[in-house]
RNA sequence: GCCCAAGUGGCGAAAUGGUAGACGCAGGGGACUCAAAAUCCCCCGCCGCGAGGCGUGUCGGUUCGAGUCCGACCUUGGGCACCA
């Protein structure tokens, strides 16, 4: 090591990052090996969709992935680090409808460009174990385990309604469905019944309800979300006896999670798609147009739910089941759901917020069921829903307490009910079904065949996988399988015969839903390989968006189930992430300049201008700061700026890493994009912020430098120093492990304020900086394997064992003790580490600031928290 | 419409119910320099000359003590089953 000062003039990133990179490659320090002496950690970041382009989000999902595997390695912990793509989807084929070409060329291509962007970032990653879920390696396993799942009975087809596009002839996403009209056809979309293909997660409503408990490392937040989504009710389901309804119809099933409120029932209503309404539809005109005119716009429960509440008299009427002579009038509603419950439902208007708006526009009877306590009936202004948990006073209850709780209340009410006969309690779930089927060409084909002669057969296995034509084209819409010349057509797997190919493919939410396992046997012959996944299973550490909260988790933890029921996964497997944090966005800021764009109106007096605003976006290189405000650069026009938007192409607030990278390097986007903000919340990049953590990543390799050249010295400080360090280790190994990286940043920023400014010895300093590097090494492992080299450090800082902070030198001897008076602070005094609570009193009561507060009275009352603080109340 | 979350200086933030603003950015002052860049040092919540007062989205509550706990509200963000 000769010629330090040469090497260590300046820090270049570019070269020393190519260089490290090499060196772990070389090493294979990221290669997961199974490894039966030491502990395994599995850390998985959510696999990106191949857009094309990296973005700061990947950079810091990945970013903190590393963190938390490098920091795992040098716990001395088998890591597997992995990455993939989940490459089927939409975007392929709008790409090629738009621009031509095949789906599969551009996912290909775009894997091939992020992959060479994110590689100069210096992730722990072991990229033997990649692949992309539209490899047919790769979905034809899937297809192996569908057809498993549907010999296991977990998969079945049924009728569900899609958003149908009448001018393409084509189904439409929901959000492809824009105000109800067709994105590219802008005509208004209708819902049309297919028959699909589904997977019976509502056989594991209850279990993947139960289960969310044990997912102690899981946010709060996610489980409540989710519990929520599986939406578990305890209600009655009784029969209304009909009069007047058509044959069959005699009785009509409801269900009703407010049994407490039946004698506040004026109205009973079923969906649009109630077998009753289709009866209907089919004799009766008016019933037919009011239903067509439903059946108008999306599938989205928002589109729906924030419709006009609509109605249609049948005519049928139905008796209130605790007085036959009750009869109540049927209507058809827009706002039932069929999916839920029985489909048909007894409105309360009195204590339902839907239920009273409809009331009040079809003038039916609104009489309360219950009114707070002590208030008397009277006519109501709005729905009261009061918390089930409140005690209210029933004024129309027939079961139970007149004062209780609605809880109470349902719970007598459903006892009632069954006792005399009407209905039964049952329990339901909100969760439906997951209809896998798409009506499009780049995802997973279903692997069965339709056969004249014996129905819906399944593919056989030797036969996987039923790969994806090449020779499709996009310029029609529709799904290309649909009209393909020869692949639809197939011998049937049973009888020989002539038979069709199912040309629905899944969902891509299947491909993400198994991809964790896959990644523990990449390449092997079947789904997984159970030593492997008995090995890795579970992943440790999961991290991706917040907006993943329920479909994406929740289909994996069903999918994890249904796997185990197959056969693909042990049983300790059917929760498949022990923890998960959810990380917040990437945001930047908008600069943005209302343009003035004249408008000539003709009033009728003559010729008005008027002038309206469009708004004008400016890339951030095309702007700069000065004098206190923002102005474009070559027009020294002033913008306004907009703080912390989500980065979008269209507002011009899109900061490309690749950019960052070349002119900075890659230590310096992962420290900013760490140091900035907690992990969970969204954090602004700024190219100040940016340049900042450039200048501390010199400044670190400045004080380096300068120990390294330095003459032994004096050794006064170093007991000062070790504290320092010792205290530094216990800090950012805390935060890490909270996953409280800004944390973990500003402890080593504290530590490197206190070495720039620490008198020791260079034997001192030495430990300090490689010790630093150690901390460092996670959030920016180039530069920290770079101090390590100099500073004489033993192989790679990557694999060096973590420190470990001794006890004996985080002690302190002394502490300081804010003193309030009633509660606001006034003086403070320092004692000893562990003085008497007596004493301390003492030396308080003594205090000038105190004593004259309290002027020779006694205090009302003295507070000591040892080690914390005094209040003193007068 | 329904479910979930977040709001603290000019900005990003920190704070087991116990000194609000650690750490960083921006800004101000100084050193070095012919000068600039880079680097280093100091100051920096608001009002007030000061003593002091006021401050964690708003309003109320619990507590010796509330950014933290409870209730209501406001704003912003995520999800709502075919975007991924």
């Amino acid at each position: 090591m000769t010629a330090k000062g040469q090497n260590m003039a300046r820090y270049k990133p570019g070269q020393s990052e190519a260089k490290w990179q090499a060196a772990w490659a070389k090493a294979e320090v990221f290669k997961a090996r199974r490894d039966a002496a030491k502990p395994k950690y599995y850390v998985l970041e959510m696999f990106p969709y191949p857009s094309g382009r990296i973005h700061m989000g990947h950079v810091r999902n990945y970013t903190m992935g590393d963190v938390v595997a490098r920091y795992k390695i040098a716990q001395g912990f088998s890591v597997l680090h992995p990455m993939g793509w989940d490459a089927f989807g939409m975007p392929a084929e709008n790409a090629a409808m738009e621009r031509g070409g095949h789906p599969k060329t551009w996912t290909y291509g775009n894997i091939a460009d992020m992959k060479a962007q994110m590689q100069p970032l210096g992730l722990s990653i072991d990229w033997s174990r990649e692949f992309a879920t539209c490899d047919p390696e790769y979905y034809g396993q899937q297809q192996a385990m569908f057809l498993d799942m549907l010999a296991a009975g977990l998969v079945y087809r049924k009728a569900a309604v899609v958003n149908w596009d009448p001018v393409d002839m084509t189904v439409l996403a929901n959000e492809q469905v824009i105000d109800g009209r067709g994105w590219r056809s802008n005509a208004p979309v209708e819902r049309r019944e297919l028959t699909q293909w589904f997977f019976k997660i509502s056989d594991y409503s209850e279990e993947l309800l139960a289960a969310l408990d044990g997912l102690k490392d899981w946010p709060e937040k996610v489980r409540v979300m989710q519990a929520n989504w599986i939406g578990q009710s305890r209600g009655l389901q009784f029969a209304f006896e009909t009069v007047g309804a058509p044959e069959g119809f005699g009785q009509l099933e409801v269900y009703t999670t407010r049994p407490d409120t039946l004698m506040g029932a004026s109205f009973a209503a079923i969906s649009p798609d109630h077998p009753l309404a289709r009866a209907l539809e089919a004799r009766d005109p008016a019933v037919a147009a009011f239903v067509a005119e439903c059946r108008r716009g999306g599938t989205s429960a928002a589109e729906i739910e924030t419709a006009e509440k609509r109605g249609l008299e049948t005519g049928i009427r139905v008796r209130h089941p605790l007085d036959p002579a009750w009869e109540l009038p049927v209507y058809i509603a827009n706002f039932i759901l069929m999916d839920y419950g029985t489909g048909a439902i007894f409105g309360c208007p009195a204590h339902d917020a839907r239920d009273f708006e409809f009331a009040t526009k079809y003038g039916l009877p609104i009489n309360a069921v219950f009114v707070p306590e002590g208030a008397v009936d009277a006519p109501l202004p709005e729905a009261y829903v009061p918390l089930k948990s409140e005690r209210v006073h029933y004024v129309r209850g027939f079961a139970g307490e007149a004062v209780q709780t609605g809880e109470a209340g349902v719970a007598s009410a459903i006892a009632q009910c069954e006792e005399r006969g009407i209905g039964r309690g049952v329990t339901n779930y909100r969760l439906r079904d997951w209809g896998i089927s798409r009506q499009r060409y780049w995802g997973c084909p279903i692997p069965v065949v339709h056969c004249p002669a014996c129905g819906v057969v399944p593919e056989r296995k030797e036969n996987l996988p039923v790969r994806l034509p090449d020779d499709v084209s996009f310029d029609v819409p529709g799904n290309p399988l649909d009209r393909h010349p020869t692949w639809r057509d197939c011998a049937c797997p049973k009888c020989g015969g002539a038979a069709r190919r199912e040309s629905d493919t899944m969902d891509t939410f299947v491909d993400s839903s198994w991809y964790y396992a896959r990644f523990t046997a990449p390449h092997a012959a079947t789904p997984t390989d159970l030593a492997e996944a008995d090995y890795w299973m579970n992943v440790d550490q999961y991290i991706g968006g917040i907006e993943h909260a329920i479909l994406h988790l929740l289909y994996s933890r069903f999918f994890a189930r249904a796997m185990h029921k197959t056969g693909h996964l042990p049983a300790k497997a059917i929760e498949p992430f022990n923890a998960l944090f959810t990380q917040g966005m990437v945001t930047h800021e908008i600069y943005k300049r209302r343009q003035k764009v004249e408008l000539t109106a003709y009033t009728g007096g003559g010729d008005m201008v008027e002038f309206t605003s469009r708004p004008e976006y400016f890339l951030p290189e095309e702007v700069e700061r000065r004098d206190g405000g923002v102005y474009v650069k070559d027009t020294d026009e002033p913008v306004s700026v907009i703080p912390s938007a989500k980065m979008s192409k269209s507002k011009k607030n899109v900061v490309d890493p690749v950019n960052i990278i070349r002119a900075f390097g890659a230590d310096t986007a992962r420290w900013f994009i760490l140091s900035d903000s907690p992990p969970e919340r969204d954090v602004e990049w700024t190219a100040s912020g940016a340049e900042a953590a450039y200048k501390f990543l010199n400044r670190v390799w400045l004080i380096a430098e300068r120990v390294a050249e330095s003459a032994p010295g004096d050794s006064a400080g170093d007991e000062a120093l070790a504290r320092a360090v010792h205290r530094a280790i216990a800090d950012v190994t805390a935060s890490i492990e909270n996953f409280a990286f800004n944390k973990a940043i500003a402890k080593i920023y504290e530590l490197t304020n206190t070495l720039s400014r620490a008198t020791a010895s260079r034997a001192a300093m030495t430990f300090a900086l490689r010790t630093m590097a150690q901390l460092m090494s996670p959030m920016v492992p180039h530069l920290a394997e770079e101090i390590w080299a100099a500073m004489g450090g033993a192989g790679l800082v990557v694999t060096a064992p973590w420190p470990k902070a001794d006890p004996a030198l985080l002690e302190q001897d002394s502490v300081t003790l804010p003193i309030q008076i009633n509660g606001k602070r006034r003086a403070e005094i320092t004692v000893p580490k562990d003085m008497p609570t007596a004493e301390v009193e003492k030396l308080v009561l003594e205090d000038e600031t105190v004593a004259k507060a309290l002027a020779g009275q006694a205090p009302k009352k003295l507070i000591v928290v040892p080690g914390r603080i005094v209040n003193v109340v007068l």
